[in-house]
DNA sequence: TCAGAGTGGTTGTATTATGCAATCACTACG
DNA sequence: CGTAGTGATTGCATAATACAACCACTCTGA
């Protein structure tokens, strides 16, 4: 594993080290969004949250998120379109994110299509979260196409959000 | 599962609803030492967490973490000790932690002892994550205790703790 | 009985982070 | 050549954080 990055830790402690990393709300919406809603722009970030993040607060994330090791940023050439991908420490942060909905989903109310999502992420388990996690592999860090039969994972969850929206 | 307090959350998606209710650097923490250290006591957390919190921050983390429903507060009797216990919903906070914790093993630094105990949880599995949380249902919501040969979670915890400490 | 330590905090002040709106320099496209 | 889109930055008001001092109360031991 790629450890590193001791930084200016707080203690020596798992939890707090990965807390200071990304331990703030917008640090984990944006994670959230690049993961399961496939957003690799500041563009599509900054209008595709649907808790409205601010721009500078969004620039200030993504900077913190490359720092941090979770996040790199395709070279900027002013004016065009810059890519942010996720690193293998960035992808490794989904079952953070998974864990973090599954309470959700038993603790706090929220909309039906969302909560179906999140069921149907529990209901197929931790296989869900590895094929994903595969899946991320090869749209962020090149990895070989990984074989398969049917829909993928991001697809998957996608038809479950629009079932859901449309019993409505 | 006992549902409630949509709140002001900032929207319905699950993940949202965790980071609005625990996420910030602090309330993770109190969690961590709560759970993970047996602290119950404002004191105990005071002094006892290895990050130094200070102690109006404190005072408005119990106090923020009550509200949202992850602990309950023993009637105070002003100058006497106040108990604080976990709810089932701050109980099951504890696979975030686990999460947490992995992930921050494998990518940032952190002190032997402390790694020892994340490495030990991690080789243990979930298997040990349901027994700590049967063992946190026993001492925080009155649980009758469960049968078992040989130490139980915290200690077994503790005793990876103290082995690697005396390598030192 | 009475000092000293311990209880869960509160208060004040300084520093830092956040949220919001407007703006900027640049490019791509028709 | 103009319009829309790119990734931000700036200024300002408000909120959160850190640090130290302090408070009213209780429990303990001599």
């Amino acid at each position: 594993m790629g450890r590193g990055v001791i930084a200016e830790a707080r203690s020596g402690c798992a939890i707090n080290a990965a807390v200071e990393a990304l331990g703030d709300h917008w640090s984990f919406l944006v994670l959230r969004d690049m993961i399961f809603g496939d957003r690799r722009y500041f563009r599509e970030l900054l209008n595709g949250s649907i808790e409205g993040i601010a721009s500078n607060i969004l620039s200030d994330r993504l900077k913190k998120l490359v720092a941090a090791g979770l996040l790199t940023k395709e070279e900027a050439v002013r004016g065009r379109r810059v890519r942010y991908s996720l690193t293998e420490a960035g992808i490794q942060t989904l079952p953070i994110l998974f864990a973090l909905g599954n309470w959700g989903l038993d603790w706090r109310e929220g909309t039906p299509e969302l909560r179906t999502r999140q069921e149907l992420m529990r209901a197929e388990g931790p296989a869900f979260i590895e094929e994903l996690m595969d899946e991320l592999r090869v749209h962020h860090l090149g990895a070989p196409p990984v074989e398969r039969d049917g829909p993928g994972p991001l697809e998957r969850l996608e038809a479950a959000y629009q079932r859901a929206a449309a019993k409505t």
